[in-house]
RNA sequence: GGAGGGAUGGCCGAGCGGUUGAUGGCGGUAGUCUUGAAAACUACUAUGCGCGUAAGCGUAUCGGAGGUUCGAAUCCUCCUCCCUCCGCCA
């Protein structure tokens, strides 16, 4: 949620970083248009509340002197039937200011190069050699197939397309990518794991900014009006939801796995092969909680977190900095991790490290006192996978595929699969 | 699922229609005392919103949403969550 008094102050400001990143500037002025008659109704109807509690007070005092009050109380029913009407104009206008704050997105940061789609993204940086092949190397779901450790067939029979089950070595190899990401980023990079409900509630969405506005990219249990988490982020970044944090407790860094869960709306068509988007898929994700001064730092930091997953399973990769176009809903600046997949011989997503600034701060009330006497403040939010499990899969049998079917396990990989270092079919 | 009990400020805990944003305690901050510290004592110590350059003023907030009333933390209705007992269950 973008700061009222922001969009008060300095409404140009706001209409041209949303005009950057493709929103609607004429939002703006509606809002300016609604928030205006919004204060003028509500500082009548606080002078009319004053005026009611000193009368309320004299008729309390009145009652106590055994005086007669009638022609006050009379006075003050009239009065209070005129508040009642007014406070209910005023309810529309908050509900309908209320949305529209909440359906416009995140500012872009400043260092945001301006774009208009995934075209103008920059390339940061790369790392790792692409792997060369004497044969033509094979797409993953192939491969998996193959080996007998994916089946889409038998998914989709129990479930739905877009679903997939890991079998065998294909279901070891993916508890495996769990376990050693989790113990990387506890171990090594000082996150604190957590295991978190996989339903939340809508307040939660809201918190994090994947409602009201997305949602028909969530799976909802209807009877009990919860959600299926479409990211870690969702329960993660809610855990500190209307709490102050203690300054010194700052940046508190959470790693946790948990399943995703996706609706995938709208992308009919788009990667049906493989297991590239499920409608479930895993995740690792880090979650950071900083004062607001650090939030960049901590950006660089928690995209090298992420970075050092890829380089530790030898995996080639790009970093990506999205430009104002492409970048998502709640978020001010964003690192995409493209891992490359010599089948298409292209990078594509991994991970994605945002830095969000007080957006889904404010949206859910997580603040921190500076200091032991100064007024509590919105911190700063950042999450970015660490790395979506299922297409770390994808891109190891993909990278490390031999000429005879066989894959090799990459060497940090090993000591999570009772050391063995090559999977073949049996 | 059935029967009961509860939800109040950073925490504990009073209040159960009329200066109650809310007694008290703990914690925290500042000061007095002390060479320093502890102890003791004193003062201060919630947040949102509106208006105002500011000081400040107004308003709202006692789990949430409605209602009764001139006036609700206190009464009524619905909802959520927590606790105890029974049933069921991994």
């Amino acid at each position: 949620m973008l700061d009222p008094k922001l969009l008060r102050g300095d409404p140009e400001k706001v209409k041209a970083g949303l005009k950057n990143r493709r929103g609607d500037p004429s939002l703006v002025d509606e809002f300016t248009a609604i928030d205006e008659k919004w204060r003028k109704l509500t500082a009548g109807i606080e002078e009319k509340k004053a005026r009611r509690n000193a009368a309320s007070e004299k008729i309390g005092e009145l009652k106590r002197k055994k005086e007669d009050a009638s022609a006050l109380l009379a006075e003050m029913k009239t009065l209070s039937d005129e508040i009642k009407e007014l406070e209910t104009k005023q309810q529309a206008l908050e509900s309908d200011l209320n949305n529209l704050v909440l359906g416009l997105p995140n500012l872009p940061d400043g260092s945001v190069p301006v774009g208009e789609g995934s075209a103008e993204n920059i390339e940061v940086r790369s790392w790792g050699e692409k792997p060369a092949f004497s044969f033509k190397p094979l797409p993953h779901d192939e491969l998996g197939q193959r080996l007998g450790i994916l089946d889409f067939a038998r998914a989709a029979k129990i479930a739905r397309s877009r679903f997939v089950v890991y079998r065998g070595f294909g279901a070891a190899l993916e508890r495996a990518l769990i376990s050693f990401m989790l113990d990387l980023h506890t171990k090594e990079h000082g996150y604190i794991e957590v295991l978190t409900p996989l339903l939340v509630n809508a307040d939660s969405l809201r918190g994090t900014g994947q409602l009201p506005k997305f949602a028909e990219d969530l799976f909802r249990c209807q009877d009990d009006d919860l959600y299926l988490i479409p990211t870690a982020e969702v329960p993660v970044t809610n855990l500190h939801r209307d709490e102050i944090l203690e300054p010194e407790k700052l940046p508190l860094k959470y790693v946790a796995y948990t399943p995703c869960f996706r609706r995938e709306a709208g992308s009919y068509g788009k990667d049906v092969k493989g297991i590239i988007r499920q409608h479930q898929f895993n995740k690792v994700e880090l979650v950071k909680f900083t004062a607001p001064e650090n939030s960049p730092a901590e950006h660089e930091q928690l995209t090298a977190d992420a970075e050092k997953v890829l380089q530790k399973l030898g995996l080639p990769y790009r970093v990506v900095q999205l430009c104002t176009g492409d970048l998502g809903f709640a978020s001010a600046k964003t690192y995409d991790l493209e891992v490359w997949f010599p089948s298409e011989g292209a990078y594509r997503e991994i991970s994605s490290c945002s830095n969000f600034g007080s957006f889904q701060a404010r949206r859910a009330g997580i603040r921190y006192r500076p200091r032991k006497e100064t007024k509590p403040e919105f911190v700063h939010t950042l999450n970015g996978s660490g790395l979506a499990v299922g297409r770390t899969f994808a891109a190891i049998l993909e990278n490390y595929q031999q000429e005879d079917g066989s894959i090799v396990i990459p060497e940090a990989l090993q000591p999570y699969l009772g050391g063995l270092r090559k999977f073949s079919a049996i």
